[in-house]
DNA sequence: ATAAGTTTTAACCAAACAGTTAATTTTTCT
DNA sequence: AGAAAAATTAACTGTTTGGTTAAAACTTAT
């Protein structure tokens, strides 16, 4: 990867913004332009238009959350651990992003050829052939430490539990009272709660 | 509510198609009008302007999500009913609705003052000044049927696991092989799925 | 110092866009 | 049938936008 110059940084970081809070098509070159303080005519002078701005700024963040969500997994033969441990670090690597998450999958909805194409060889790149969790989960299965879900659900469920707050923060803020994405409490306490309620069941044991 | 003519219908239609796909900003008007097929002046005779007509399609499909979302829930004093019915009424009503879905939530997520106060407002005007599902779960663990669990958080995730598969199907069917919520039968299963994983947990009792 | 290359800017351009106008067609009412 | 009203259209307008150009400022090398 080559260093970008300090311009070039300063252009990414201010279409990063810009993007990520107005879209693609929301998005201005006169306002990113501005925001990175410097003259319209250099944004095209470093990254030729605006499409290809768009691309590089939406691959980058792209790959942030996947390896986000990635790197949160520690290898713990014990499946509570696992959990636990994916869970919290998870959400502690996904907080500041919420913005991004919910530009990215914006944009991915978009059914555009070349940027699903591009999405595919960022995947293939980062180099996850299958989802660790689902391993992860036949495993557990395997060893005795679970029942015999179907761990495709099991992955989709835990990753909503995970991710849909912060996508919809605005939206949840409305129709759950209480459900408060901006408290840091509240956002530490999902941890926790996440784990407890796939773990245990919500059931009283007799 | 005025019964809207044959021509407004065709607007509301079109803009709604074009809108859910493209978001405010990269919808046209002119794609509109030849997806209504009608000519672009017929837009600004019945609506005025695109702010406008974004607007009106945008509160309207926002309540239709919510009302889905409420109109899923039967009052049965069995908490496992309960729960059964809503995750899978709920999935039934939405399936139709995940472009929408997308939409809304991407459109919600700009801070418009505006938009927000007429959401709230639609929100008043549907009647739900406290949502439902923290009201049965409260009243669940006051009648001894489930853990004292935290209310806003379950209802959080309990929404999370229902809705997010929908919201960035795009997405999960790249980072989770075989999550594909275009197969009936997959979605069809989710329901049992995420009552299961919620209600008895995944540990194996002894 | 100065020539050559690189970075940055002000001014400009063509295309795309939301919105308007004035005329035409269709419907409604008597 | 014919006037009045409503619905629809083709052609137009002003503005916004992505992108270009040519010149200016700054950096680097000799």
């Amino acid at each position: 990867m080559e260093i970008p110059t300090r311009t070039e940084k300063k252009i990414i970081d201010a279409a990063t913004a810009v993007f990520s809070e107005k879209g693609k098509d929301g998005a201005r070159m006169q306002e990113i332009a501005d925001t990175a303080g410097i003259n319209k005519a250099l944004l095209h002078y470093y990254f030729r238009s605006k499409n290809k701005l768009f691309k590089i700024v939406f691959l980058y963040q792209f790959k942030k959350i996947i390896s986000s969500i990635f790197s949160a997994i520690e290898d713990d033969d014990n499946f509570h651990n696992f959990l636990h441990s994916f869970v919290s670090s998870y959400i502690r690597h996904i907080t500041p992003l919420k913005k991004l998450l919910r530009f990215v999958i914006w944009e991915i909805g978009k059914d555009d050829p070349e940027l699903f194409s591009s999405v595919k060889s960022a995947f293939i790149e980062q180099g996850f052939p299958d989802n660790p969790i689902i391993l992860k989960t036949k495993q557990a299965i395997k060893t005795g430490q679970i029942k015999a879900i179907d761990p495709v659900h099991f992955t989709v469920s835990l990753l909503g539990m995970c991710i849909f707050p912060f996508i919809t923060y605005q939206f949840i803020g409305k129709i759950i009272p209480g459900a408060d994405m901006d408290n840091p409490d509240f956002i530490d306490n999902r941890a926790d709660e996440i784990v407890r309620v796939i773990w245990d069941g919500i059931r009283i044991e007799k």
